[in-house]
DNA sequence: ATCCTTCATCAATATTATTGATTGAATAAT
DNA sequence: ATTATTCAATCAATAATATTGATGAAGGAT
């Protein structure tokens, strides 16, 4: 007699939030290859083609799709049973970090939906600089979302933006040859970016303003005062982002990644992962959807 | 990370509907030892204890009532999910064969109530003499319920039943030397029991009404002009249960036995069987509960 | 064209489930 | 009491299944 292991469906939800087997296989702890035959069972089993394969690239078929729901409400009552039976131990428990801006900007709408949707789940945020919550993965955090370079770093990147200088929206630029800058304290990313970009562009500059803060420093850049470091994304109203037509060079794009710290970790920490990879992949699509 | 197989739950709900790991073993077709393995499993997974051993019999934990819940809700989302993708075809297909008399008392409730819980189950009911159904046990039906003498058999016993002669309960007892009866026809089980008896007790009969259905027959007893047989269970109003007292003989006990063409068929066919399990255990323990 | 990324496939291996035989515990029968 | 029965637990052996690591093939990117 047929029948569908959960565990399955726990590869086949991975694939469709994170956008791949092999991304997939790094979350779940497995090999490319085992994730591969799992979808392979999966469409014996159930004698559908789940993914239109077109060489690299795939899609979900109609009845993918039509799996997928069923995946979810199946993968949420597993999870929700082993809950029910273990007590509220730390099987119920995802800690998350997240740097500063996706903290107060991106992520609470998406966190106050998972909190809706797994209402047994404990959540624990921090939020900091993506340098220091790194080093606690594994430690503090189950899960870390932080800025990196493009092509730094082994976590799954859910997102890209671009990262420019910015400053306000409604007063003229400041015209002397020296920049007034407000910036975060040294070793964060974006200062380094900066101060290496405007070397690199033999411009001068001062940093007049440097803060733990992310919002005071775009407080002082909307008012004027200082030009500062943005994603795209994360702006506040009554910022300008500026670009080479300004005279300030361009940065490195941020990727925002998910590391996890375990392969495969607790089924609490699985389902935040899964649930944010989906929300900001999707959000992600939705800004800049596909040409064709 | 730990996760529940599908199959283990069940095994599971499986022991729990047919009162034992060996008869679920058969039912699953699987052996005894193989569905042992599977609950250990499955408390090793929970961390929970689900069966209270005391010896021989076991009954549920209170963590094991809850995983019962859980595990029929979760079965039930499995299995629509298999059906939801493999179209409407056989899988989704209950054929059921059951004796007449239980088709038209007792078990239309029951199905009704397996109808509302799977709508998305075709069910196919055929009724006629347990002896003529058993014969298409596997080609025309999945399932058969049949009536049959004690200890006789391979079939799952679901339920026990007084079988007696009967009369109307409003005429006094034709008192000639020669008993009135209307019997189904030559080959039904009770006739044969019925004119066995007699025979044995030295009674003289004559069988002046003989037809195959069940409705006459008890229309005659209650009329007063013929005496049947009937078990206790599904007998018509105004009819009186004839014993020893009133000079008739005792007969054999039935049993209510479940017959499946293939062990562990497909899931339709396996969700009847154990609905049908849990409605006609749980129904007889209601009416003679255990003295303790 | 060449590299790089990504998924499919294959044979070998590791893991896991099932079996068949046996034991132990508890109840029913003599 | 003592002996059969019944039923689940256990164990070592086997069967079944999943995973791996290596390799191939098919697109996109440079």
């Amino acid at each position: 007699m047929r029948h569908i292991d959960t565990e399955l469906l726990r590869s086949f939800a991975t694939i469709v939030d994170f956008g791949g087997f092999t991304r997939a296989a790094h979350i779940l702890g497995r090999t490319q290859s085992a994730v591969s035959m799992q979808i392979r069972r999966l469409e014996e089993i159930t004698g559908c083609t789940l993914f239109d394969r077109q060489g690299n690239r795939f899609s979900l078929t109609v009845e993918g799709e039509t799996l997928l729901g069923y995946a979810r409400r199946l993968l949420a009552l597993h999870d929700e049973t082993l809950e029910a039976l273990q007590g509220s131990g730390a099987g119920g428990t995802a800690r998350l970090a997240v740097m500063d801006d996706y903290a107060s900007v991106i992520l609470p709408p998406i966190l106050a939906r998972f909190a809706e949707e797994h209402p047994h789940i404990h959540l624990e945020i921090t939020t900091g600089f993506s340098h220091h919550l790194m080093k606690e993965l594994g430690s503090s955090y189950d899960l870390v979302l932080a800025t990196q370079k493009e092509g730094t770093g082994r976590g799954q990147v859910l997102r890209r933006e671009r990262t420019c200088f910015a400053f306000s929206a409604n007063h003229p630029l400041p015209d002397g040859p020296v920049l007034p800058l407000a910036l975060l304290p040294p070793g964060n990313l974006y200062r380094q970016w900066g101060l290496e970009a405007l070397a690199a562009a033999g411009r001068q500059w001062r940093v007049i303003f440097s803060t733990t803060s992310i919002g005071a420093v775009e407080a002082m850049a909307a008012e004027g005062l200082a030009i500062t470091i943005v994603k795209e994304g994360t702006a506040r109203p009554g910022l300008r982002l500026l670009g080479e037509a300004d005279g300030l060079p361009a940065l490195p794009e941020s990727e925002i990644a998910l590391y996890q710290a375990h392969a495969g970790g607790s089924p609490a920490t699985l389902a935040l992962a899964r649930f944010l990879a989906r929300a900001l992949r999707r959000e992600n699509r939705d800004q800049s959807p596909p040409p064709d």
